[in-house]
RNA sequence: GCCGGGAUGGCGGAAUGGCAGACGCGGCGGACUUAAAAUCCGCUAUCUUAACGGAUGUGUGGGUUCGAGUCCCUCUCCCGGCACCA
């Protein structure tokens, strides 16, 4: 019978759904592994992308099953956002039409890779049944003084016309739709991340996570130690007495020369002067129209303005001048710095712009006293600072902080770079913000026996810069859970992020009606073992949902407070040109072309054979040719009868050999696999298959040793090719399925080799390699090297140092 | 600028400090075929040699070692992230 993948493909694929093969048990006795691999967003299209994705998880995830665990490995839509509300106002479609025919196209789709979903358990976020739970962290969080709601500047999409998350930001560009964006103030909602900002530093509860993630993450929590100084501006005569500034470096202290605020800061008005007023406010005006980019420009000049005031560093009681400029941030710190231009690059530019004096407190190593063409960052002796002089400027560091801190002129504290998550979202596709707004009652939760806030049907999704949603009479006008009078609902929606934050464990119990999960499907399933997706999202995604985890971890609604405990990232798929793939540029590969013809599981195989899983890499078009070869040989091979075997020619060695590379290669693959070193694996089995070919060719194996390697190789190359397998795995006439068999296991003394290649080199490049018993002693081996003509001809003339002897190895003679 | 990761044949890639290039693609030659496709077999780093063989070779330059793709230092380039964060 002829290998035909197409028709393979939707026989098992049926006949598995039939049977409910992938649906998981929750009273299964066997040890949990809860495999989960990031849902996609329902775009409408299961791209090659996807395949990459979830092909090899798949895998990874049967090959668990194979190891006798009870395997979860979910499947889900990410299902608000954006482009179901583009698509309405492009195309007229309502999004959550758009959203579900794209899902049910994805469905189709998805099952055509023949992964181990158990459907049942699908969670589709944009649904009441899902969103609601959303609606109910919420209001869990508000009641903990976790969500909050604040006028700030926020980042604004003018095209999305919408507020964005910090992170959605790139280069200052909308991460979506590459617009620049601009700031706005509104009020908003947010969830206090940076309360826990410590807490999320700490890796110390995760288990394998890429190095590479918790750098990004440490990185973008920014974490770092400071003084919080005050300046004296007493004398200015306002009601504030004092500039607040931040800083790492209080060791320079003596070295202020300038205080300069952002022209965002609150005091900057009464710190203006009359004669100043007109070039501060031509300054802030600039500032304004100065996009976001030009903004953030780390090497746009240092511009600023004199507001005409002063303040006083009362360490040394000097006057300094209060500057305006645009390099110092609103939102880090207190908005404000001191300016010590001979230890701070930036600082040391605008001096240099404004004439400011660079006076030198930290003596770099061999300084002769000569001013400085740049910042000295580095460490040195204290000078210049009084009583500090002398000091290093680490010490000094610590004593000027005790001494600020008995005088009440500062503090030691912590400044985070991260904010805290801004959730609210000026658009209708997304979950409504369970909250009320009453004339006497001020902000009020929606109770939850109230919920879910539906999402109304109708609305215009003409993007006008305020909720779709405030349009709509009917959604707006409620009344007062307190009392009762009229009143007006939330109109933003939630971030999409808040969707994923706690997806996890939903799968776990996706139609519970009364909470968001089953607390004893908790308890036996969480934590997730292993999670797998891109590496997008590691400060986005996984930052917040270890955030939600460890908040509701605190509130006592989970047990554990980490969601995922090993994580790894996929790489990219790149065109056959090694270009990202994009519709402009033409390289996009669409996997249902391949799929009809060469199966998915040549399609599964080759993403997995391309090279490491991590580091991603190109498509081959003709590439996949030799995957989808290789798999038909492994057809050809386990189909045919081994009984022609048992004849004269069968050679004992042979069959040894055969046995020990069986047992070589099962103890490689399952190694492999364990990893996600799919490549080697594959590899790995293609050598075996060589040499099941070879032995055939001869007759050299008997039938029984045949039928136990072609067994294997089957049970082997089930995670990665299920189609194919199942098929011979019947048509062997063995019992359905070969899904629910244990992975091979392997004898070390068999796979033990027992005639090895020794190497035998001189002066370390290889001379001659001879055969010889795998337990050779020492001497035996050096006394065959010396024997060896070709390394007696290399020796010849000169005397013999050493030689080095690698059991197992190689022989090195060492010769001058 | 800072933090990660990387650089190996024509291509994708493989190598616990110990035979560099497994496995696959492509190419070349052969078998089968009227022919082609498919399939099967063999060869395929570079230079040199009639051949046996020899020399060179893992981005650059140095170092450690009997021995380095692998460890250490320097530099170059590529990819990802962060970036006026005080």
């Amino acid at each position: 019978m002829a290998f035909d993948p197409a028709v393979i493909d939707s026989k098992w694929q049926a006949r598995w759904e039939l049977d409910g093969l992938h649906k998981v048990l929750d009273d299964d006795p066997r040890p949990k592994w809860y495999e989960m691999t990031m849902y996609p967003y329902p775009s409408g299209d299961l791209h090659i992308g996807h395949w990459y994705a979830m092909a090899p998880a798949d895998a990874h995830a049967r090959f668990r099953r194979m190891q006798g665990y009870n395997v979860l490995h979910p499947i889900g839509f990410d299902a608000f956002g954006l482009p179901a509300e583009n698509a309405a106002i492009s195309r007229g479609i309502h999004p959550y039409e758009w959203t579900i025919s794209n899902i049910e196209n994805m469905r189709r789709q998805l099952r055509s890779l023949g992964a181990i979903y158990d459907w049942d358990r699908e969670v589709i976020t944009c649904q009441p049944e899902y969103y609601r739970w959303n609606q109910w962290f919420f209001l869990k969080f508000f009641e903990k003084g976790l969500a909050y709601r604040a006028k700030a500047p926020v980042v604004w999409c003018p095209s999305c016309q919408t507020v964005l998350a910090n992170e959605q930001v790139l280069n200052g560009a909308c991460e979506r739709c590459g617009t620049e964006i601009t700031r706005r103030d509104l009020e908003q909602w947010f969830f206090k991340i940076t309360e826990y900002a410590d807490r999320l530093l700490d890796f110390s509860g995760l288990e394998e996570w890429p190095d590479k993630i918790l750098s990004m993450q440490q990185n973008w929590i920014g974490r770092s130690e400071g003084v919080e100084i005050s300046f004296d501006i007493s004398a200015v005569g306002l009601d504030e007495k004092e500039i607040r500034t931040f800083t790492t470096r209080i060791d320079t202290l003596f070295g202020v020369t300038f205080v300069v605020l952002a022209p965002e800061h609150p005091l900057v008005p009464g710190l203006t002067t009359e004669d100043n007023q007109q070039a501060v406010d031509e300054y802030i005006s600039k500032a304004r129209q100065t996009s976001e980019i030009d903004r953030l420009a780390s090497d746009k000049e240092k511009t600023g303005v004199f507001t005409g005031s002063y303040a006083v560093n009362r360490i040394n009681g000097e006057r300094i001048p209060v500057y305006i400029g645009d390099y110092v941030l609103t939102t880090y710190g207190t908005g404000a710095v001191m300016g010590v231009p001979a230890h701070d690059s930036r600082d040391f530019i605008f001096a240099q712009k404004y004439k400011l004096p660079i006076r030198i407190v930290i003596a770099p190593i061999e300084w002769n006293g000569q001013d400085v063409s740049e910042a000295y960052i580095g460490e040195g002796f204290m000078t210049n600072s009084g009583a500090y002089d002398g000091m290093t400027n680490e010490e000094g560091k610590t004593a000027i902080a005790i001494d600020l801190e008995k005088k009440d002129w500062g503090s030691r504290t912590v400044s985070f770079r991260i904010r805290d998550w801004l959730i609210s979202r000026q658009r209708y596709w997304g979950t409504p913000i369970p909250m009320v707004y009453c004339g006497s009652c001020g902000v009020v939760p929606v109770p939850e026996a109230d919920l879910p806030v539906l999402l109304p049907q109708d609305a215009d999704f003409t993007p006008t810069g305020e909720s779709p949603l405030a349009a709509n009479e009917d959604f707006v006008k409620t009344t007062c859970p307190k009392c009762g009078t009229a009143a007006r609902r939330e109109t933003d929606t939630m971030d999409t992020f808040m969707d994923s934050s706690w997806y996890m464990m939903r799968y776990l119990d996706p139609h519970n009606a009364k909470d968001p999960s089953n607390s004893k499907l908790l308890q036996k399933w969480m934590t997730v073992d292993q999670y797998t997706g891109g590496a997008e999202h590691a400060v986005m995604h996984l930052l917040y949902s270890r955030f939600f985890t460890k908040g509701m971890h605190d509130m006592g609604l989970v047990e554990y407070d980490e969601p995922f405990l090993r994580l790894f990232n996929q790489g990219v798929i790149l065109g056959a040109d090694h270009d990202k793939m994009s519709k402009s540029k033409g390289n996009v590969v669409n996997p249902d072309d391949f799929v009809g013809t060469l199966g998915a599981d040549a399609v599964r195989c080759f993403l997995m054979f391309i090279g490491p899983w991590d580091q991603g890499g190109p498509w081959s078009d003709v590439g996949i040719n030799g995957t989808a070869r290789w798999l038909n040989r492994v057809w050809d091979i386990v189909a045919r009868d081994a009984s022609s075997l048992d004849t004269a020619a069968t050679n004992a060695e042979m069959v040894r050999d055969t046995n020990r590379l069986l047992h070589q290669t099962v103890r490689k693959c399952h190694s492999d696999l364990d990893r996600f070193r799919f490549n080697t694996a594959i590899a790995a089995l293609m050598e075996l298959t060589n040499h099941l070919n070879k032995v055939w060719a001869d007759s050299s194996v008997d039938s029984k040793t045949w039928d136990g390697c072609t067994e294997k190789l089957l049970l082997m190359l089930a995670p990665m090719a299920p189609h194919m397998t199942e098929e011979l795995w019947e048509m062997k006439g063995h019992p359905y399925s070969i899904h629910q068999q244990d992975f091979p296991t392997w004898d070390d003394d068999l796979a033990a080799e027992d005639v090895i290649t020794l190497v035998l080199q001189v002066n370390g490049k290889v001379r001659d390699k001879i055969e010889v018993s795998a337990n050779i002693e020492e001497s035996e081996a050096q006394a065959l090297a010396m024997a060896s003509p070709k390394i007696q001809g290399f020796v010849a003339g000169k005397s013999v140092v050493k030689s080095v002897y690698v059991p197992g190895r190689l022989v090195n003679v060492v010769v001058n």
